[in-house]
RNA sequence: CGCGGGGUGGAGCAGUCUGGUAGCUCGUCGGGCUCAUAACCCGGAGGUCAUAGGUUCAAAUCCUAUCCCCGCACCCA
């Protein structure tokens, strides 16, 4: 049996639903597997959820759920939505299924056999709500970078030996040019393997969630290291049909989880079970909001749906045409090098540009002249040469386009058809044949016909509703080869056509401007595109958006606060955000470290009166103590404003 | 000198590896057509391709230096 074309999104980390960040994947990737059906390929498309993890633990304590309820809940939302962008994947994987367990720990125990993995004595500072292990030098003030309890931990814990993999990672990235693409990013993943690879402790204290490492119930296999066994776990391996589909064709993934853990922890594990790599590594760029990352503390998060649902509400479209519509568009911007960005007027812009004017209309007006000079059917006559060639640039260039993975040139060549055709009427101005009763009529109303039946093929994997109903306009059946497209035998002479209905019916920009019918920032998450079994520890769980709990009287008194000046400043060595202060509180002085560097200078704020928090625990930040913090308003992007007395206050003042 | 990406007509981008008189979409101005969803087609205006040197018969493209933006890392007491 020929293999399967295998294709992989990341596992979403289950902390909240997607986005249109997270749905450019698996749109990228469905695109990519829907093509590769139409060319005959057997395919398997796998996506999932990633469920294990501390962080799940704690998600679903605030939402007051068990953790298995939880995650049955958002791993069900992701398919919902999925289901709803027409994602057609052939399995889905969830990391709390009995088969990832299996493979997970298989995987734990050939590494171990083969000394890959190796126990030995962690001894460092652990952040538990975290699940990250922290140096001595990365601790603030005693606690971890996000200000959590950190504890001395000296315990046996198990160690993937990455580090004796940078040398045939590097050979195998030297052999592969097309292992990693694009290739800037390829360049990247040499440099950070140049740079030396460390050991990765994999494996965590068990407190009844994950993947317990075998032979030693005390520990549960580390989140990161487990989840990215998904890709064959899903096809079961080691004891199922998994060569029929392992290695992938492709894994897609955004590009923040590129680097340190497909390009390089993945294929080291791979290379340590003795399995072969994937053929490529997709790191797409992101989708951005007006220019700035998506998240939800920005409140610029866009969901699919609510996309599609706006265009419904708009232009009374059939839901699953607004569904193609923002397919189509996340297709044709499709970030690959660059990151794109998301705008809601260039979303309306294209649809009317691309799907309105050029391809609907080019339907309509065909279909109507169809029914106004040759009574609605297929006619006779020789299609005509340049129509002939139109097609089969276009056919040739989406599959040199997806032979790249650049959907967005894929998307402009499945669209050719519709532009050479809207020019093609003009030059043969078939209503001029029809009048003067030119015999070359049928030939030019046939070839306009086959030109649509080519797109409709060509846009089936972007936008296959749209296709269906193309097709249903055609008064043929969708499109079930590679070959049928621009074959004469698609679209014989005769076939009836169907009364012409616009598809995709413009928006009127003079009712207003398209934009949300109310503002989003529900339940999305802060995570990416590939947003996925890795996430930074950075990346905090937003349960709920949730007010903030409010605090006693007493518990604001404990907070120490009073005037001071601003004796000396100056920049920290080795900080573009930091500047060192010398501030004189009453009698006391005190060093305090500051990240105001980017709105002040040094010598703006000396001689200057300042609000200082006199009791906040001493902190180290780049090396430099500081003993106190100051009080500052926060501008739009986040800046600092620093308070400043109404007017001199006295030395040393208290502040309430 | 932490790592990396980028600066191309009003906007968004391609072209840079493999030098050869700057291309696409949108916008704008003018014209055309009337089959069509006020859609479509044609044409114009608009760019010293960040800056300065260099290599070359020829540089957006190669080399060197500089400036500016943006990610990551670090960091924001």
């Amino acid at each position: 049996m020929p293999k399967a074309y295998y294709i992989t999104t990341p596992i979403y980390y289950v902390n909240s639903v997607p986005h249109i960040g997270t749905a450019l994947t698996t749109l990228a990737s469905d695109v990519t597997a829907r093509y590769q059906r139409l060319r005959g390929r057997e395919v398997t498309f796998l996506t999932g959820t990633d469920e294990n993890g501390l962080k799940i633990l704690e998600a679903a304590e605030q939402a007051g759920k068990t953790p298995q309820a939880f995650v049955d809940e958002i791993s069900q939302e992701f398919r919902r939505i999925w289901q709803g962008l027409d994602i057609r994947y052939d399995t889905f994987i969830r990391t709390t299924e009995p088969r990832h367990f299996e493979a997970a720990q298989e995987v734990f125990r050939r590494l171990q056999a083969a000394w890959h993995i190796t126990a030995g004595k962690y001894e460092g500072w652990y952040d538990v709500s975290t699940e990250t292990f922290y140096r001595e030098s990365e601790l603030v003030d005693g606690k971890s970078p996000d200000g959590n309890e950190v504890r001395w931990i000296e315990e046996d814990n198990y160690f993937f030996r990455l580090s004796q993999f940078e040398k045939p990672l590097l050979e195998h990235l030297e052999k592969h040019p097309d292992f990693i693409v694009p290739h800037s990013r390829r360049n990247e993943v040499i440099g950070f393997i140049k740079q030396g690879l460390r050991d990765v402790c994999v494996s965590r204290t068990n407190q009844g969630w994950g993947v317990p490492v075998p032979g030693d119930e005390s520990k549960v296999i580390y989140v990161w290291f487990e989840a990215l066994i998904n890709y064959i776990s899903a096809i079961d391996w080691p004891n199922g049909d998994w060569q029929s589909r392992w290695p992938a064709e492709v894994e897609w993934m955004g590009k923040d989880i590129l680097t340190r853990f497909h390009a390089t922890l993945w294929p080291a594990m791979l290379m340590g079970l003795g399995l072969p790599l994937p053929e490529t590594l997709v790191g797409h760029g992101w989708m951005l909001m007006g220019g700035e990352k998506i998240s939800k503390s920005k409140g610029n998060v866009v969901a699919p749906l609510d996309l599609a649902s706006d265009l419904v509400r708009r232009v009374g479209c059939e839901p699953q045409i607004a569904v193609d519509a923002v397919r189509a568009y996340m297709a044709s911007t499709m970030p690959y090098e660059q990151d794109a960005v998301f705008t809601y007027e260039a979303f309306a812009g294209r649809y009317n540009a691309d799907l309105a004017n050029d391809l609907g209309n080019a339907l309509n007006r065909s279909l109507a002249m169809t029914h106004k000079f040759a009574e609605g059917r297929v006619p006779e006559g020789a299609i005509e040469p340049e129509a002939v060639e139109a097609i089969r640039k276009a056919k040739a260039d989406f599959e040199d386009a997806m032979a790249r993975f650049r959907l967005d040139e894929a998307t402009e060549a499945a669209w050719a058809p519709a532009r050479f055709l809207n020019k093609y009427i003009d030059a043969r101005a078939p209503w001029a044949l029809a009048k003067a009763g030119d015999p070359a009529l049928g030939g030019v109303l046939r070839s306009m016909l086959l030109c649509l039946r080519a797109l409709e093929g060509l846009m089936r994997p972007i936008a296959p509703s749209a296709a269906d109903a193309f097709a249903a306009q055609l008064g043929v059946a969708p499109t079930t080869s590679w070959e049928m497209i621009g074959a004469e035998s698609s679209l014989p002479v005769g076939t009836e056509l169907a009364p012409p209905t616009p598809i995709f019916p413009r928006i009127d920009f003079a009712q207003g401007a398209f934009a949300p019918e109310a503002p989003t920032g529900s339940s999305e998450p802060p995570s990416q595109g590939g947003s996925s079994p890795m996430q930074t520890p950075s990346q905090e769980i937003e349960a709920s958006p949730a007010a903030s709990p409010t605090i006693s009287i007493d518990d604001f008194t404990k907070v120490k606060l009073c005037v001071g000046r601003v004796l000396e400043a100056e920049a920290v060595e080795g900080s573009d955000k930091l500047l060192k202060l010398q501030v004189v509180v009453g009698e006391e002085r005190r060093q305090i470290v500051a990240g105001i560097r980017a709105q002040y200078q040094p010598l703006d704020l000396v001689g200057r009166q300042v609000v200082v928090v006199m009791n906040l625990k001493p902190a180290k930040l780049r090396g430099v103590e500081s003993q106190g913090m100051l009080l500052a308003a926060t501008d739009a992007e986040g800046g600092a404003i620093l308070l400043q007395p109404d007017k001199e206050a006295p030395e040393g003042a208290g502040v309430r």
